[in-house]
DNA sequence: AAAACAGTTGAACAATCATTCAATCGAAAG
DNA sequence: CTTTCGATTGAATGATTGTTCAACTGTTTT
């Protein structure tokens, strides 16, 4: 009998937790897109450009006014985020606007702001 | 690399609209801890990881299994996590129990699932 | 004591990534 | 048509990062 019946480097030491474990993994699908929303939410510049444009629609030069940033780099990562389907574009005349491609973007963006805060604000207080 | 006092490489075309989104502009710090969460979070295999233990505690070798990962891998992403108050440990005899540090790591995975599964519902092949 | 086991850690390597620079595109104005 | 301005794009670069390897700590067992 093989050391387990997977592929590490180590014992099984509880079968039950494992296999209950994998039973409730989600698929590599949906593991895949959700750390590839983390990944891109999970970058400074993209966190501030969102909040940006989360109540309404901007161009790109003021984006850049509001983080003093380039053109180039921001265009980049709205770019990067117009991929991932976060952000959306239109264009007007010479200008192209940019906005939350879902309201789910900004719901999850809030619940996670409440809960960081939370978070930090209760560190001061416990232990 | 130049330590700069511009704003950015380019003309402010709507005034109003960039005072509006600076004063609503969350902190820096904010934005740190936000970005910093979703960059913990950006990663399969720390998803994995997270979705492993979400229900029950696992131990270090047990996560390996489920994820058919090694254990130095699985343990260096463990203390990533356990660093940014992601996770928490408890020692028992040899093995070293892992779960959720806070409930809601598991609130904000949750609404993220959901919103991506009805995001990406409908999108057949894309490969 | 020594061996065995669960887990950690630091260095090294490859891969990924954000920003800069320069060139380019698209639309409007001269 | 040419210029100007907002915006995009590709290459280059420096920084960050995930995994592997090897050595190590701490605990239990023999």
């Amino acid at each position: 009998m093989p050391k387990n019946e997977y592929l590490c480097d180590c014992n099984i030491v509880h079968h039950e937790a494992v296999e209950r474990s994998l039973s409730a993994m989600p698929s590599d699908e949906t593991i895949r897109n959700l750390s590839e929303f983390y990944k891109i939410m999970g970058d400074a510049t993209r966190c501030r450009i969102i909040c940006a444009i989360k109540e309404n629609e901007m161009c790109v030069c003021d984006i850049c006014n509001v983080l003093s940033m380039s053109k180039s780099s921001v265009s980049h990562q709205l770019s990067k985020m117009r991929e991932n389907g976060i952000v959306k574009c239109r264009r007007e005349g010479k200008e192209v606007y940019y906005s939350l491609d879902d309201a789910h973007v900004l719901d999850i963006l809030s619940t996670t702001i409440t809960h960081i805060d939370h978070k930090h604000k209760g560190e001061a207080n416990e232990n």
